[in-house]
DNA sequence: ACGGGTGTGTGACTTAGTCACTGACTTGCT
DNA sequence: AGCAAGTCAGTGACTAAGTCACACACCCGT
């Protein structure tokens, strides 16, 4: 993806698209690298082109949960709030496949705030979804059945079925304990929708399945 | 509070200031009114004067929870995705101290991002605050214990301390059942330092207590 | 005083999270 | 090949939290 192709540039004017060309960094991050941590300053607003960023924290605990990930012609608005305020990150952020940012100094963000409509609206409108994401995301914890939520991740993710992950890694996904998705894959094994091994999970998920979730409502 | 001393206003070029008052609408809302609900569309950017309004949200089961509150001084941050992104709320607000807010036109709002960078900087960092504060909720939520929540919630309010509340609502602060949150208040009754009535709680914290929380670490 | 509405208390049971430990598979080294 | 260390998965026993069903106390109006 072009610089120029991503959304928060859609309907800009051209001198300022220019503009961005000219004072925007591109930066390649290799899959697995940590792009900031808890108390990181935050250098500038990145705008992912392509790629994959989990962002996820740590509780005082030691727990780890995954909040989102910032995907193709994604905003990180997470770091719009650490720009303005000044404070650190309060999270952080792992790039899972290779990824291409563009990195938008503070400077350079404010003035296209300023001079551009449908830029503002963007930015606007990417924190918007991010708001409503966590929020859902904080009903699911609170109120949805760990069976229900580990069986939806796994039919969200059936197209690439045999995945390769681990039941720790699918632990942090939902904010759990390892042990607890241990079981809930062996229960789902028993009901024979699933297929384990070793760091390894094959989903024969018939569309909506009527084995697997337990009456949600 | 008078509109010019709100935060999002300071620092702003006194003309500006002036097209605000012209243009704004002030709106003062009981306690107990339901400012949005679920799907409602946005007609404004809502700053809070004076007053306290709770938002919450209602999960598919039909079990509430508290998501934060907009107090004196806020930005009505949630709205401002419905907004620009044209679709309805997810969660609800109810006013819950008299509350006065202004509603600035979506039209002033957008002259004011693109006119004064002190009120932009404002926004985005009540955005910033927003965002970190839903992510420390989805943290607490996930791992910290029930007691300890309950315990944390009561000390803080403290300063008031024949609470009149019931434990339903408490309930839903917490995002927790009612009878979780009876049983959590007994065992504290009986640790000595609350005493429960019909619909009021007394809280006797002596600074931090050594009985209440149950190893936390 | 009575009766309905609203809060609260409790037991029994299910689901989720914690702790401690076993064993299986993987990889690399000798 | 054989072994050792590291990683991953399975499991039992126990605690914490959420659900369900129901009893009962308190409050207020007639």
């Amino acid at each position: 993806m072009q610089i120029a192709e991503h959304p928060a540039f859609a309907g800009m004017e051209p001198d300022l698209l220019q503009d961005v060309q000219k004072r925007a960094r591109i930066v390649e991050l290799p899959a697995g690298q940590q792009v900031f941590r808890p108390g990181d300053q935050c250098q500038g607003l990145p705008l992912v082109l392509e790629g994959s960023v989990r962002v996820q924290m740590t509780g005082s605990s030691g727990h780890e949960i995954v909040l989102y990930r910032i995907g193709d012609a994604d905003v990180c608005t997470l770091s719009i709030g650490c720009l303005m305020a000044g404070r650190g990150y309060r999270a952080e952020a792992i790039v899972e496949t290779p990824t291409t940012v563009i990195v938008l100094p503070n400077s350079v963000f404010d003035s296209l705030m300023a001079r551009s409509a449908p830029f503002r609206r963007q930015i606007m409108v990417s924190y918007g979804e991010r708001l409503d994401s966590l929020m859902m995301l904080v009903e699911e914890i609170a109120f949805q059945r760990m069976d229900v939520r580990l069986a939806e991740w796994l039919r969200s993710h059936a197209k690439d079925s045999p995945l390769n992950i681990t039941h720790q890694t699918l632990a942090v996904e939902l904010g759990t304990a390892r042990e607890v998705v241990s079981r809930l894959l062996k229960d789902f094994e028993r009901d024979g929708w699933i297929r384990l091994a070793r760091g390894r999970i094959e989903i024969h998920g018939d569309g909506t399945p009527p084995q697997p979730p337990p009456l949600t409502a």
